[in-house]
DNA sequence: CTGTTAGCGCGTTCAG
DNA sequence: CTGAACGCGCTAACAG
């Protein structure tokens, strides 16, 4: 049970005063080689480093950034994390993560938890229960307490913050647009229900480019998938009730791509080749698509960047210390195509 | 820049010292009622919250708990972190995640950084490059310094810990045996170099269940994918060399989902029928698998699981501060029948 | 060149 | 019942 070295015990050992140890670890000019050499060597005997405690409560400054995400089981995230890792190590910090669970309660505790001194600042994505129950204050909590945070692909237009998100309006869009190019009469939307945002505004996209073919939206060819469990069973059945009947869709924009490869699913089983009687493009940088029979077009959305520029925008914020307007970035989405689309 | 409230600034505005806010905060039966009230109702008023940073140096105890993975967009890691949040959680501990990104170096400095302090234990798994050059002496300072650690899934036998792995070898006995049972005749194995454990321990499992058929293992239908990048196109055209011969195999043994899933492509350009032709298994907790066409069969790794036990022993050295032996927790990995494989 | 003091925010003796 | 003093480990301002 060796006890970590400190500051002190080298001070009392080489019989000088803390402060000398300090000034010479640091090899400030104020202290004597000999001394200086002294006690770098016996600091590196005894493999001294400082306690980080210490120096975050000492600088207020952890070098630490929060991360709450609604889950952590998913592609799109962990990619997200990923690009938050890099660029916040490039910066010098850390990443501190926790998980909300799409709970409402969990995402207020984390919060808590990180914004009492832990770090120095907050990337979040909000929890599905959060959208539905919009309930934003424990948001105000931060912004009075004057702790840096940046919502990213989950956020909520009202809160006064950075934000980042994917283009999801403009790549569901270029995707319903690309369908009705190539012909599709009949094209439809498999989504979320309405208080997942990203799942919303992807249906405005489709909308969109319906409206810019002279199309209206068809309530008939759009369903909206309620619960979203485990169980895939639950979804396959609702998709395909869209799929199962006398004029099936001859497009699919899906909003992600769970439903999307479910959809080819049904589409098969209903004996529809693909893609020349149904062409389906889905919604996400999942890996189900590129290993699906035939594999997936998508529309991307670049996670990694997310992380990267989520993570930049929220360290300056953190080291400018600038009140400037907050901004909100949007990426671009783009169609990545595979076999499930015609060319 | 209103800046955060302290049980100092909550002692002056009262006329009470510090530590009367302290315990009255406690609820210490040492105060009176009415003061307790009243110190209560103020710091209820100014959202009073601890500072935590202080907590944990007065204490020293963080609460943290440190995870060194070497990547996190990878389905198995982030199943085992799901597993370490929702045990760790449940003891009222917090997670701290880095990513070694499966360099040497960056473990060290992840391992350096976390262990100043900053947590109370640490869940590690080996980078590739740490296993390939086989240094090992981090470890001995975490020892050194009295710093619980439990290393889970890709370990090392010589590092004296608690430890935790996935029964590889007996998964790939289970998987390569059913193979063999079902009169498979030239079983073949996709597998990594030696030096990642748990490949090893794979191929293992592989030849004890070629030789309890009275087989020996043949090098020609035995492939090490090397360079494992991004472009998969490389390891499909290391894959392809295995499957386009004259006598292709007719049962292959993957030792991850990617392995197979290619090995499953090849095949079908092959013109070979799955499973008839050729029967495929794999070995992971991955997605593809359920949504390639045809689906794989698998051996799960319960990556879930993983995560929960290993948080469950830290928190348990953690805290009991007991000194008893070191102790290795084998996860059984059974298989997962899909569409790959006859049954 | 070196040491003393003070303080980051908190909790815990120990006096009063 | 309340408060002064101390220490967790470290650094910076200020003395000497």
């Amino acid at each position: 049970m060796k006890a970590k070295i400190t500051i002190k015990d080298i001070a009392r050992e080489l019989g000088v005063s803390t402060s000398t140890v300090s000034k010479a670890l640091k090899d400030s000019h104020e202290i004597s080689e000999s001394t200086k050499a002294k006690i770098k060597a016996f600091a590196d005997f005894y493999h001294y480093k400082p306690n980080s405690l210490a120096l975050k409560l000492r600088n207020q400054k952890t070098m630490v950034i929060g991360v709450i995400i609604p889950e952590i089981v998913h592609h799109f995230f962990s990619r997200v994390i990923s690009g938050i890792e890099k660029a916040a190590n490039l910066r010098g910090y850390n990443v501190m993560i926790c998980v909300s669970n799409e709970s409402y309660d969990k995402e207020l505790l984390n919060i808590e938890m990180l914004a009492n001194g832990s770090v120095d600042g907050l990337l979040i994505s909000l929890s599905k229960e959060t959208q539905k129950i919009k309930d934003f204050s424990h948001f105000n909590e931060l912004i009075e307490n004057n702790v840096p945070f940046v919502l990213f692909d989950r956020i909520e237009e009202s809160i006064n913050c950075d934000k980042i998100i994917v283009d999801d309006e403009g790549g569901a869009y270029k995707a319903t647009k690309y369908l009705l190019e190539k012909k599709c009469i009949k094209v439809a939307l498999i989504t979320t229900p309405d208080y997942v945002t990203v799942g919303k505004l992807r249906n405005n996209g489709y909308v969109k480019a319906l409206n810019k073919f002279g199309l209206e939206k068809d309530p008939s060819v759009i369903i909206k998938i309620e619960k979203d469990d485990e169980d895939h069973e639950g979804i396959y059945n609702q998709i395909k009730k869209l799929i199962f009947v006398k004029n099936p869709p001859d497009g699919i924009f899906a909003v992600n791509e769970l439903y999307a490869a479910l959809a080819m699913k049904a589409a098969k089983e209903r004996g529809l080749k693909i893609p020349q009687d149904i062409e389906i493009i889905g919604f996400t940088d999942g890996i189900i698509s590129e290993f699906s029979s035939p594999s997936l077009t998508t529309v991307v959305q670049h996670g990694f960047t997310m992380g990267t520029n989520a993570a930049e925008m929220l360290i300056n914020r953190i080291e400018n210390k600038t009140d400037g307007d907050f901004q909100t970035e949007v990426i671009s989405a783009n169609i990545k195509f595979r076999e499930s689309t015609l060319n």
